[in-house]
DNA sequence: TCCTGGCACTCGGGCAGGGCGAGTGCCAAA
DNA sequence: TTTGGCACTCGCCCTGCCCGAGTGCCAGGA
């Protein structure tokens, strides 16, 4: 167990670093912070900290940095989630209030996080699968073709052509739109096959049962396959400020951020509720080995939908950028409910 | 006037520098090209070229680089269109023949173009100007927000919530659905404005007459964003083989292709038919002064329904990467008229 | 008139050497 | 356990140097 004054070294080595992008010294360290004590005894703590496997010296004369394992414990025990000024909280709440519609909000937020965090931004559109239905259209396209227009309370749309077996009259069009409603409005993806069931049964003409049937067979089949998710990124510019190495850096890094799949299965891996942070090597996939990604769920209830996060240096301030994503799930989310 | 060994010579350079990337000199030339006559020959040669401004010295003694005249001269008078290999013509074919929707399209032919020409690549999506409408629908979400949604002749679905000035009651919005609906349901884009220029007059109570003049400025307004096209992009981890100094060069070039204002307004330069290269300081915007862009329009029939091109450094392969953004052109638009 | 070979010159890149200083580890004393 | 002192290490940076690619110029030749 390390003493709270190693720990107090390790932050103060992890700030420092993090704002000067060069290793720290011990007595760089004293004249900074307060630590109450002399360059000697840093010394000694760091020697510890650096058998223990938290910080390391890129070359025998140098200061230390931290590795992926010093900052983890700097996230996990000695870190908080920096608030956001008020200006900022404003300014957050002015920028995504003039969204007009989902692919604004998304692309906003994006934007947002870059400049916030001035790191990479990664949002994920939210899922089907946990959002529930606003609203289901049905318009008569020709006398046995349909479309189905689904609105989900994300205000997201999906919409699919139907062929249907037989001419559906526009009467039962507005019957059927008008139970549909009824039935599914305000409801859970995940509950509408249940709901809908018996439908098909409440008509009396047998071609219009058939048809009722695929209507129906087309709505689940859109709301089970449209969890085909999407992804928005943006501030890629701010990868130049990765460091002095960054050709080796920052390729693999655009690769990766190409790579829709890697994203998705990065922020997947999100835990359902909190934040993640994924520091340097916990990160799966190789490319993104010197690079931390903070990420969190957002949704528009009390709960999920999607999520969002950032992709930056492992040298990163990791107190404000949590702050920020954080806060930035937060509004989107009451956008979303809103909206 | 040139003569005829200096362009020669012009183009000896031009094509030494992309391929070795390092100033290239009069005794290299004459050894790696068969000039016929002696490296001095070459210097007087390169003497006037650089005195013409198609050739520059990065340092005193130091070989020579083109400049972008010297680029322009090339492309214009030197340089042909280098044909695909049948091989790569084939793979283009494989590769766009198992696109499923729009988007798989797109997003095919921008990685194709990225991988061709190891460049970036930029997309247009198809432009929308000449579709129609082909259904408005207007729906209640609460007593004084509406959610208008537009479908379009190529099954594109665009959504917007609207703030009433007043509650719109359910007789009222039946009847605007119906009338907006007559008036514009299969009329081109362009043709809206006029058609429904007088529909608010039709409604009797004041507070009517300004909601439905809200609902139309979001139709309109819609219609016009409709036009703003979109873009999909591809291949930014090729920016890493810019160049050594290249914090400097890629950053504005990240910026750039990320405001999609800036690469449409690049795209919008292109002519209707025929191949534009703008090269280094051609390009109106100043991030962009170190690249060039090769971009030609694509479409279905005989007509550019968009454009699509890459950017790269002023020192590319421009035969090949001509020749690759030419044929890319080519199938997308066989594989668009086919769908 | 134009091309060619020769020649002197220039200048950037690369290499070696040396001083500097930040930073370390160890030790003895408080 | 902390502290001050001290010797040591080693990377960084500056300097001076050489080397060679490349140039411009010139006089002689086709």
């Amino acid at each position: 167990m390390l003493s709270e004054r190693r720990l107090e070294v390790l932050r103060a080595i992890v700030q420092d670093y993090v704002g000067t992008e060069e290793p720290v010294g011990s007595k760089a360290l004293t004249e900074r912070h307060k630590l109450g004590v002399s360059p000697a005894t840093v010394r000694n703590d760091m020697a510890v900290l650096e058998e223990e496997g938290y910080i390391a010296q890129p070359h025998t004369s140098a200061g230390r940095i931290p590795t992926d394992k010093g900052y983890r414990l700097f996230v996990d025990r000695l870190a908080g989630v920096k608030p956001l000024s008020t200006p900022e909280r404003r300014a957050i709440h002015n920028f995504l209030d003039g969204a007009v519609d989902l692919d604004d909000v998304v692309g906003r937020t994006v934007r947002l996080l870059a400049q916030l965090t001035r790191q990479v931004a990664v949002v994920q559109y939210p899922s089907l699968t946990r959002s529930s239905i606003r609203h289901v259209e049905l318009l008569s396209l020709a006398p046995a073709r349909l479309m189905l227009v689904l609105i989900t309370d994300t205000g997201r749309v999906e919409q699919r052509v139907i062929d249907c077996p037989a001419p559906f009259g526009e009467t039962s069009l507005a019957d059927l739109r008008a139970r549909l409603n009824g039935r599914v409005g305000g409801r859970r993806f995940a509950d509408v096959p249940q709901l809908v069931q018996d439908l098909p049964e409440s008509f009396e003409e047998p071609e219009d049962r058939a048809t009722v049937t695929t209507v129906l067979a087309t709505l689940l089949e859109t709301l089970v396959e449209e969890h085909e998710e999407r992804l928005m990124i943006g501030g890629t510019a701010n990868l130049t400020r990765f460091g002095h190495d960054f050709p080796l850096t920052i390729r693999p890094v655009l690769e990766a951020l190409e790579e829709q799949v890697v994203l998705l299965k990065l922020l997947g891996e999100v835990k359902e509720s909190g934040m993640t942070v994924r520091i340097g090597h916990e990160n799966a996939y190789e490319g993104l080995n010197s690079t931390s990604v903070v990420s969190v769920g957002y949704g528009s209830g009390g709960e999920a939908v999607a999520k969002l996060g950032v992709v930056g240096p492992t040298r990163m301030d990791y107190p404000g950028t949590m702050g920020a994503v954080r806060a930035v799930a937060r509004y989107v989310g009451q956008i979303l409910a809103e909206s």
